[in-house]
DNA sequence: CGGATGTATGGAACCGGTTCCAGTCGAGAT
DNA sequence: ATCTCGACTGGAACCGGTTCCATACATCCG
């Protein structure tokens, strides 16, 4: 209803004069700025993001691609990258795409190739590589957020180190004087060591030989799915056999940790008295909980991928080239009251 | 770097009749159509959906306005808007706006004013006069899920009976033989008598009266963040006071349920022994939990609100001609184990 | 068999900006 | 005084589609 045409028109000026003035590219003099924008203001002319897109090649856009959005870890990520999106004047594109399947094939050949989206970040996916191989060739940058190796070729990583908060949280535990334990892992664990749920079971194996507790890998080791009812099933079925009961349980998050604070307690045992329990994520029920648990910023990870992935769009490249480049992101061991000293 | 006038050119027709092929609007002979096709598919060519909507208007985008994604019925809606307008063909751009501020303000004025989205979902957002006027001077359909009075003028709503929701609740626990109930409502509940959670406070109040036990509108509420921790903390406070316990809680969400069914045990009261508690959502760990409560579908109701929006949009009109038009979206009430009759 | 109707196609305008290029003009340099 | 340079501005091309209009041809009708 309103171009840039009626904006010259009522200024005085041409469309070329107007377009600078407004976007402030170009040399444009003061008196002249501020006759176009006022006139702008007057109309309540607003630019049409297609048509600057359709020249410049830019939308201003980003993609974030997510398996959950109901996982606290994934609704945190995604909360941080939409604020941070936002205040740089960028718009989110959500795509929540779980697993395989013909509908994440559309997301990457129909929506992601089109040109609406000036990159991509990815939440907890394991991109495939004719799926990054599209996006490279659309010249659309990537930004993977957790999982994988850090170090790997390919697009941008960014991530805590998953493996060190495994072995951080079973130390805990070990030190503790604990050496019945278990491991509530993610689905997956074992057949995708690079996967977060994957590497946090390493991190657990790593610190159970060290202690010299899993001779011959006999540390156990039970897979689940990281929710709640996850953690409770899985709990439950294991501290419900008989025999000799672990004192302590690592779970692979909080959420799982959760769950199998609440199994325990069903069973009839105390945490911590009769059953340690650490878990990981900085959940914001954890402290209701009394969970002891490694601590990450999901939302501080979901910023994290927005500098960066600005940084590779070539925005603010001069502010700061790189400050924390390939260091992983940052964890702590936050000790509440679900664990204490082993039994004697 | 692939246009559609490269396709032309390589079938041997014009851009018009390519387009024309491409999109399916107006007439092409069959063998001209697979020509074309044949050609595009060769060189990898996607419609730059830019150009198309600039020229047309329409951008295949829905602007979706939630103020939490890291409440289980929020990211539930989402995720069901997600996939529904993705099977649709169209994207789904996300704006998590709390409450108000400049944040908000910003989002109303800069971002969906501008012409990137066909229409804005709000999801549990009151939207104010000048938001909605906004919206509407640019044409761009509003689809207000959940909240707000169902038969009121503005904007098109949706959602369920939130009041319907409260007295069914409440009517549940007389029956059980309950005459001591308290309240957990979400916070503003009586301050703003439209919210979900002023509705549900008053169904509350309203089979309260109808029982005859809140003669002088004594029946107790108390108010608290419609969380977990809520829950706990208020339930903790609530039941930890000296004097006649209540011996069945209304909780204004399941969430806030768990919390006060933790915080019961955590008070050494057995639910439903000691305590009788029913909430309402239908979470996804209320099995875990036993949880009674009065169960929707956040999904579900996600996806009616894309099928209304894309029926504002003209899109299957023809299809169906407003089936549930203006009905309450469906609940029922899911009977487990954290329920039972009043002790005598 | 002439005119009406309808299908198939191409040419060109247009959507609303951005940016290249060229031209004007004033100021500082020589 | 002339030249040079840089700031400022306008004209026009262009981004990549869609769609109006005109034209060509085949078909159908009385």
């Amino acid at each position: 209803m309103t171009a840039i045409a009626d904006v010259a028109r009522l200024a005085g000026v041409s469309k070329a004069t107007a377009s600078r003035a407004l976007s402030g590219r170009g040399h444009v003099a003061e008196a002249t700025r501020r006759r176009v924008e006022t006139a702008a203001a007057e109309i309540g002319y607003i630019v049409s993001p297609d048509a600057a897109s359709l020249v410049t090649g830019r939308t201003k856009n980003i993609g974030v691609v997510i398996p959950f959005v109901n996982r606290w870890f994934f609704g945190e990520v995604l909360e941080g990258l939409e604020r941070t999106l936002l205040s740089a004047g960028y718009d989110l594109t959500l795509y929540n795409v779980d697993g395989a399947g013909p509908d994440r094939d559309r997301v990457f050949e129909f929506f992601l190739a089109r040109k609406r989206v000036d990159a991509v970040i990815a939440v907890g996916v394991d991109l495939a590589e004719h799926e990054l191989a599209a996006l490279e060739r659309r010249d659309k940058p990537v930004v993977v957020l957790g999982g994988g190796e850090a170090g790997a070729l390919g697009p941008a990583r960014l991530g805590i180190d998953d493996r060190a908060v495994g072995q951080l949280a079973t130390e805990h535990l070990l030190q503790l004087g604990h050496t019945r334990l278990v491991h509530l892992a993610g689905d997956g664990a074992a057949a995708r060591p690079l996967s977060v749920q994957g590497l946090r079971r390493h991190g657990y194996l790593d610190a159970m030989s060290a202690a010299g507790l899993a001779p011959r890998g006999r540390a156990e080791v039970v897979e689940t799915e990281m929710t709640m009812p996850g953690g409770y099933e899985a709990a439950l079925q294991l501290l419900g056999q008989p025999g000799r009961r672990p004192t302590a349980v690592f779970a692979a998050s909080d959420e799982v940790a959760f769950g199998a604070i609440r199994a325990a307690e069903r069973l009839g045992m105390s945490v911590p008295h009769d059953l340690s329990i650490v878990g990981v994520d900085g959940h914001e029920y954890a402290e209701m909980f009394g969970l002891t648990t490694v601590e990450q910023s999901p939302s501080g990870q979901g910023r994290a991928a927005v500098d960066l992935v600005l940084r590779l769009l070539g925005e603010g490249a001069e502010a700061d080239p790189l400050p924390d480049s390939g260091a992983p992101l940052p964890t702590r061991l936050v000790v509440r009251t679900s664990t204490m000293r082993a039994p004697l």
